[in-house]
DNA sequence: AGGAGAGATGAATACGTATCCATACACCCA
DNA sequence: TGGGTGTATGGATACGTATTCATCTCTCCT
């Protein structure tokens, strides 16, 4: 490693104040010309690079957001973390990953905030509030939810039209004339599983689709959840439905491997449903029906949000809530959703 | 946001000096119990949390270690994350995620070096070596490479063994009768493609395989890439391969793939063998042949290499290539591999 | 010609912590 | 009883930067 060279070594060599070196890296104005580019020549050919922790410690800014994902192994979060990263790169922002599922993930994020190791948290997790969650929020720490809602709460949040969309897959089975349905779901605490598994039972109890509650099983949001429920449902000593939910995608390529493992014929006997549209889905391999989540345009304003937040603590939240689109493809017979 | 409660406002409260609370925090020797718990219940009560800007300039460690990873969306990154998470928690050790494919990723990894905003920088794509990276090296900041190398540079470095196992591939090809091969390829840049690529060419040459110039084909590290590759294969005007290696699993999953859009049956008519072991390969809907890259062991090296060489900064740099297992699957029958 | 005002720069300071050095006190042994 | 030894604690300082305030030098106008 090279000796850490300072804004006061480059000071030195150009002949100016350490002062100057910072304005002139600043582009403040009321620099002569000639001062700034001998600064700036040091600079360059001493390779200087400001020290983080230095100007953390007089801005309060650490130019770091948080970000807690859930598994990321499930193919979702490297699609939000994509786009985030995409997002905060033009700012000039960097990303610090915290795996909920691991340890104390989601409480050491919360604590970055407190230590100033941070600026902000984005949450896209989709689980329950944990008391340390609760009491962040209370305190207003710059947090954007995404993907999970805390109704009621003071905190700035990013949904999809869960619940609206899980209707519409229910109304779209009831449409092509399915009688018996099932639903691959998820732990409750999960606002998204909670969301699309009320949607979708309910519209079926509204339509009169049969939904027994042998053909209602948690998947886990896990591909190896989602074919031990469906291989569970075939096992059920009951005629097996004929559509299959999946409250995400993961469980969805779950629930058609357990199929084709069974020889059964997608969509021919089984027609299965996915949700969030990852890019897998489109795979030949899967050609599975799903609801996309726009994730894009759902970090782009949770970026948003959270740079506004920073900026403006005490701007009163607000909560953001996009349309999801079904996309049609082969495990549904490319059946048309009705209008 | 609480305001920023300090170790003084901590030694005010607890009636001592600023020093004794940073001592109490530390466990320091020293101390006398009664001080020691009243310091205590005071950071308890106030929700104490230590400023990181003021620790890491006092101390020049930041506790975040970088990591540079290709396309995060390949299924392969998230288990190296996964890995290094879990690798890192127990160390108290956050991870700074940066993306080498969108804009200055890699560049903006090795300068947080130098703004001494990460402790160590672990590469773990298989992309060439860069001038900034090859400076950083020469400069021995704390870098390890992971399933990427440089031979001959004095840096840690962690893979497995590419080209051996790429030239085993190539005789399981042979032991089980197959003449005509075909090879998905990626970037040479890439150290792990081109080892791959070199081995299993070699391979095939001396044992008098055919390696038609028409079935080599760069499939990106990608399922499209995989896809569209044995899709001109099959296009070629010529006899296709009866077997091909795709240098990773997710090329390997586009070969299957478009092995199936085509009607071409796998195993029967095609075997497909990848590389990485990606959890996805063991689903149903590929059961792909594959080489197990050891990614925890991997991981878990590199970790303890970079520690290390946080601590020793001069120690001399070692070189560790992990073997890689062939794990049989439906994609090629299930035809064991030779001893 | 003299002062006002603008422009350019430097000195000083604070951010919050870990640690070096100094100090105060109690206790023990000769 | 006095000096020495060890224990517990406080004062002071430096880490590297951004920014406020002060200073100095011109230029220009009356």
């Amino acid at each position: 490693m090279a000796g850490a060279i300072t804004s006061r070594d480059v000071a030195r060599l150009a002949g100016v104040s350490q002062a100057t070196v910072s304005r002139v890296l600043h582009g403040s104005a009321g620099i002569a010309p000639e001062t700034r580019s001998r600064v700036l020549a040091v600079v360059e050919q001493t390779g200087y690079q400001p020290n983080a922790a230095a100007i953390s410690m007089r801005t309060r800014r650490t130019g770091t957001v948080g970000v807690v994902v859930g598994r990321v192994t499930n193919p979702f979060y490297p699609q939000v973390l994509d786009a985030l990263g995409a997002e905060l790169e033009p700012h000039g922002l960097r990303l610090i990953l915290w795996d909920a599922t691991t340890g104390p993930g989601e409480r050491a994020a919360i604590e970055a905030i407190d230590q100033r190791r941070i600026d902000g948290l984005v949450f896209t997790t989709a689980t329950a509030s944990s008391p340390a969650l609760q009491h962040a929020i209370d305190r207003r720490a710059p947090i954007v939810l995404v993907n999970r809602v805390v109704e009621g709460q003071p905190c700035d949040q990013v949904d999809s039209a869960n619940e609206d969309t899980a209707r519409r897959i229910a109304r779209y089975f009831a449409d092509h004339g399915h009688k018996r349905v099932g639903m691959i779901t998820a732990s409750a605490d999960a606002s998204t599983a909670a969301a699309r598994s009320t949607g979708f039972t309910d519209e079926a109890a509204d339509l009169g689709l049969h939904l027994d509650e042998r053909h209602v099983l948690d998947g886990g949001f896990s591909h190896e959840g989602g074919r031990a429920a469906l291989e569970r449902m075939l096992d059920a000593g009951i005629e097996p439905p004929t559509a299959v939910f999946a409250v995400n995608d993961l469980s969805g390529f779950g629930a058609l491997d357990a199929a084709r493992a069974a020889g059964i014929a997608v969509p021919d006997d089984l027609w299965v449903v996915g949700y969030d549209d990852t890019e897998m889905a489109s795979w030949e391999a899967f050609q599975l029906t799903t609801a996309r989540q726009p994730i894009p345009e759902m970090v782009r304003i949770a970026v948003e949000l959270l740079l506004a937040r920073i900026a403006a603590p005490t701007r009163p939240p607000v909560h953001h809530r996009l349309p999801s689109e079904i996309v049609v493809r082969h495990s549904t017979a490319h059946a048309p959703v009705r209008a």
